[in-house]
RNA sequence: UGGGGCGUCGUCAAGCGGUAAGACACAGGCCUUUGACGCCUGCAUUCGUAGGUUCGAAUCCUACCGCCCCAGCCA
């Protein structure tokens, strides 16, 4: 075997390059993606999407399928098939002509069916499934045979054909493989591998009312299409003598090779379709887009981009310790992201009005800022300036703490390209709430920087009051308020869901340019963080903006100490 | 002694007998017309525990401890 470079390589990846280094399987690399259409993809899914077609992409020669699991016409829809392709597709990747379904297979797998009934290595079972469970044993007891497991080939081969010709109802028959009723791997204790169902399937209608099971049906599939290295996560490694059992055991075209790996667990979230699915149909979120949600479509529509999630996906590692990742590094994956290339707008989103008293009633002008701080070919913009502005509420502290240098009775501060203000009076209301400031400005300060070279310490970013876009945006937090919010069986996961991960905030003031935003587009709101207008409810008509991620803000780190 | 998998920094994660990479987080500092970004510095005498082999062990051996998965006609 060629020496060759390991180092940096997850197990994975080890695997591959030294199988491929020895010319295992002719030197093709094959993986695939093989979801059950029964839900929508999720960060997890991300794992292993970029997982498989990654790998494949590192070679010239790698190919990634993309195949439906789609054995259980019960709980799968085409909906769920359109979702899950836009979001792979969308993610970055490609899988060319290599679009399968299980469900393609079914005729051959019905003949490798009948293929094993004939070699005496399946039998029809008319076990009821409570009778079943009892005859499959314990996880310390072995099981026992079925009264019916030696019963003829040509009984088989009779009772088969009549399971496939819809003579009997569903429940009544199952073929199961003939293993080892005493294995101590419960996987191999003469696994069911077709059941009835009399249902329409998605796909092949009403042709069949036997399905396949997932242990016969996937490692098939895989043989099939020549898969090199099958790649699941870690529950799978217990099924994969079965997986090996059927391939060593029927002639088919090669052997793949079924590798597990950890699944993602993140804080603050859960991760399995079925309680996504509960979050979705019991309304603690508008639906599996919801920006809370980590699916891929909710990720979008929160405004991550493809390459913050594969970054992410990249950084977080590949192994077989089960781990749970601190929310923190997606968020910085997308912060990353956006950092380079996301243009810069200024939003105040709690608006408190300033009046510059020295700045002439009617005057208005355009003041010039760049898009972004170093990237020069984004360009830039003009900023209409006037009298009456708005800054953050935040930005001002009547009696400011220690370490606070932004604006306060007396103090001059910059306001973000246009000019040096300071602060001469505060206006409240009977209710002693502060609603307006009382500003003088200085008109040689224009641009932000003062001829006399005096400094301000702190900087910030308004809106012209007479320009601004009145806009509604939604923050988002973590869905959840404990950091594992799975980890008491005795309480509901959705006991722990955070009431206020969602903050609805109107009559925003946004600069006049957001309003040719385009769902596709990411901002900066200066000092505030990452939006994006909701691609579902906003338009230019109504600007509703979503954050995507704060910023860093070392302030409000120092406020919490 | 049911079977399978796993235990390296707060969180991930390299390491594969030659004397603990990297990332995130955290703590300082520099820079700054975003308290952002960027830059610099610090951050495991120790690898679940205990023995053993060896000149030398996170890496090999033995025993123990802990965590996860498996008894769907789900995937």
């Amino acid at each position: 075997m060629t020496d060759i470079d390991t180092s940096n390589l997850d197990f994975i990846r080890t695997i591959v390059a030294k199988d491929l280094a020895a010319g295992k399987n002719d030197g093709r690399l094959v993986t695939r993606f093989p979801p059950e259409p029964n839900g929508y993809l999720h960060i997890g899914h991300a794992k292993s999407i970029c997982l498989n077609f990654g790998l494949a992409q590192e070679y010239p020669q790698g190919v990634c399928h993309m195949r439906f699991d789609d054995t259980n016409p019960e709980k799968e829809e085409v909906e769920y098939i359109d979702s899950i392709l836009a979001d792979v597709k969308w993610l970055g990747f490609d899988w060319g002509d290599n679009l399968f379904y299980a469900s393609d297979y079914f005729d051959q797998l019905h003949d490798y069916a009948v293929e094993l009934i004939k070699m005496g290595k399946a039998y029809v079972c008319s076990l009821s499934g409570e009778e079943m469970r009892q005859y499959r044993g314990t996880l310390k007891e072995p099981g026992r045979e079925s009264p019916y497991r030696n019963r003829s080939v040509e009984e088989n081969l009779d009772l088969f054909r009549r399971m496939k010709d819809g003579e009997f109802a569903d429940g009544t028959y199952v073929l199961r493989a003939k293993i080892d009723m005493a294995a101590p791997n419960i996987n191999l204790r003469d696994p069911i591998i077709y059941r009835i169902r009399k249902v329409h399937h998605h796909r092949t209608g009403d042709k069949w009312c036997i399905y396949p099971m997932y242990d016969y049906t996937h490692c098939l599939s895989d043989a099939i299409e020549k898969v090199t290295h099958s790649l699941c996560t870690l529950e799978f490694a217990d099924h994969r003598p079965l997986y090996d059992w059927f391939l060593d055991t029927l002639q088919t075209p090669c052997h793949p090779q079924q590798i597990e790996f950890a699944r993602l667990n993140l804080n603050f979230t859960v991760m399995s379709k079925r309680k996504l699915m509960q979050l979705v149909q019991e309304g603690f979120v508008s639906g599996w887009d919801d920006p809370r949600m980590l699916t891929i479509s909710g990720l979008r529509r929160r405004g991550y981009t493809p390459a913050a999630i594969r970054n992410f996906c990249a950084t977080i590692g590949l192994a077989k310790r089960e781990s749970r990742i601190d929310m923190g590094v997606l968020e910085n994956a997308i912060r990353d992201d956006l950092n380079d290339r996301a243009p810069r707008r200024l939003a105040v989103l709690k608006p408190l009005k300033v009046v510059i008293t020295n700045y002439p009633e009617e005057k208005e002008e355009e003041l010039e800022i760049a898009n972004h701080p170093k990237d020069a070919s984004l360009g830039s913009r003009m900023i209409p300036f006037c009298r009456e502005i708005y800054i953050d509420r935040d930005d001002f502290m009547e009696e400011p703490a220690k370490k606070f240098f932004r604006l306060a009775p007396g103090r001059e501060v910059r306001l973000r390209a246009a000019y040096f203000i300071t602060c001469q009076e505060v206006i409240k209301d009977n209710s002693g709430e502060i609603i307006e400031l009382r500003c003088s400005y200085d008109p040689a300060s224009r641009g932000g920087s003062s001829p006399d070279g005096r400094k301000v310490k702190g900087t910030l970013h308004w809106v012209s009051a007479r320009h601004a876009l009145d806009a509604e945006i939604r923050l988002y937090d973590r869905l959840f308020n404990k950091e594992n919010p799975e980890d008491d069986p005795e309480v509901d996961f959705k006991e722990n869901i955070n009431p206020e991960s969602l903050q609805i905030l109107s009559h925003c003031k946004l600069e006049p340019a957001l309003a040719q935003a385009t769902a596709n587009d990411h901002f900066q709101f200066e000092r505030v963080g990452f939006f994006c207008l909701d691609r579902k409810e906003g338009s230019p008509k109504r600007p509703l903006f979503n954050r995507t991620v704060t910023l860093r803000d070392t302030w409000a780190k120092l406020v919490k100490r």
